[in-house]
DNA sequence: AAGTGGTCTAGACCACTGA
DNA sequence: CAGTGGTCTAGACCACTTG
């Protein structure tokens, strides 16, 4: 049952639920939360795998020792992020990967810049502290985890028409105003990519450097906009509790003969922008 | 205080909360939602505006004679719905109209058609019991209420230029599959709109059907993307629970003098759409 | 120091689903 | 019917913000 006593005892009364290497999160993270990375791994390493039920309420208060509530806490947020359905009376099952409904098909429009989001910033409105604009806006790396068998991969690897392990991937922050604004994650059919490129912290533009280290020029094949709440990685990236709204603009761009080469996903925190487009002239 | 003992008895104990007319709801709706609207009816009503702090979690508990942890309960569906903004510590606030923020402009596009949604049915994942094409698919008239100074009618009538007190207002709901999968509303700058045209439950297409009864025809103006979490009313019609990511596109058309015309919001279950755009000839 | 929201527990009862 | 998740209470302690 993976019960280990009290390895990295924590800040808090700790049952059995240590942060994780792979999470270390701050020194005090929330039990429901760290029972929700648990639980989160054990779905990403395909513990229990799409369609699978959970184990009951009682029986994970039970294997973790600690309140149903906080169960169901944990619980809460993983149905937020979509990652798992409760049936009330059935059970809890992991989610399948999402249906991709259609679609509003435009044959006709031009090419424009549907990605830069030259914000002004938004004043923090009254009742607020007022934040001025910090420095350190720009894109910044985050990381270049490894290409794994994950929901995102292999739907990256799908729509570049590869296999995962083919795959490289970046993830950056955009930060405007001292606030993290959108992650992106940027996938590319090739690699290793250049350790430079993929350094944590370093500031760049993904797209240009990725099409700089292909060697090509990159222009839009697609780009689709939805809505997702935020997952536990994305709301630590952005600073936004789990489950907000997170506007998802994704899409492929292709070489100029129509090869495939890079699938982004942007997620962007709703409350703090929008795309517009205007069509009359002004 | 507006304590009073015990009109109109609910089939769950009830401290005083009664549902209201504006919300009968479920004959069992729970109590931390009944408080929700309640609260929510306050911040219409201007009892508590924007920017103004809610009492605290105990006044909340011991005015209505319910445990703290059913207020928190209440408050949260409000905050994902970002009615109201919690900060530790000090108190909970009510949120003013959302900043909006820029914006990518595109002044060259072509006119096309964002708005239709010719989506395909998604099946049933895994799992879930599978449901088939149900009848019923189309655009339906749910309501054509009074438009009163609530936030959304405040920026329907900023983005037209006009008072409130001169626009009509229709909301609509999308069923596609037998499930609703969009919520609009829409607002012109003239009425009273026909009887007929607002009946509830009438099927049809509410911008022909408004530009019609207008005697105008319709162009894009602009249309923005966003995200939000669902409101009470949203979550209602779409039959999600409150808080779930919501797609939403907004926009004003105009006539083709520019003369803005036309007010539209929609919401989309985030889970169940997405629009895409083509760039390139397939 | 006082007041706010955040977390957690223990225990109870209810509503729903499926065998 | 047994088992699931859904709601609600009472009470405790903690973390954070402000005066």
């Amino acid at each position: 049952m993976a019960t280990n006593p009290a390895d990295t005892p924590n800040t808090r009364n700790t049952p059995n639920l240590p942060n994780t290497a792979d999470h270390p999160g701050p020194p005090s993270t929330p039990l429901y939360r760290r029972l929700a990375r648990r639980l989160q791994e054990r779905i990403d390493a395909g513990a229990y795998p799409a369609g699978a039920r959970l184990p009951s309420e009682p029986e994970l208060s039970a294997e973790f020792g600690v309140n149903r509530l906080t169960v169901r806490q944990a619980v809460a947020e993983l149905e937020r992020a979509a990652v798992v359905e409760i049936r009330r009376g059935v059970g809890t099952f992991v989610r399948p990967p999402a249906v991709r409904v259609s679609i509003a098909v435009d044959p006709r429009s031009q090419r424009f810049d549907l990605g830069s989001v030259q914000a002004a910033l938004p004043e923090a409105g009254q009742g607020g502290g007022s934040r001025g604009a910090d420095r350190g806006d720009g894109e910044f790396v985050v990381a270049a985890p490894p290409v794994t068998g994950s929901a995102q991969d292999a739907e990256a690897a799908r729509q570049l028409g590869r296999e995962p392990h083919e795959l490289s991937r970046v993830d950056s922050v955009i930060r405007l105003g001292g606030r993290a604004r959108a992650a992106s994650s940027y996938w590319v059919p090739f690699g290793p990519l250049p350790a430079e490129l993929v350094r944590p912290g370093r500031p760049g533009n993904l797209v240009l450097d990725l099409a700089r280290a292909a060697g090509v020029e990159l222009e839009y094949d697609w780009r689709a906009f939805g809505a997702v709440g935020a997952d536990l990685a994305d709301a630590e990236l952005l600073g936004v509790p789990p489950g907000t709204a997170l506007l998802v603009r994704e899409g492929v761009s292709c070489t100029p003969d129509g090869t495939a080469a890079l699938y982004v996903r942007r997620r962007i925190d709703g409350s703090s922008a929008r795309f517009v487009l205007h069509f009359r002239d002004r």
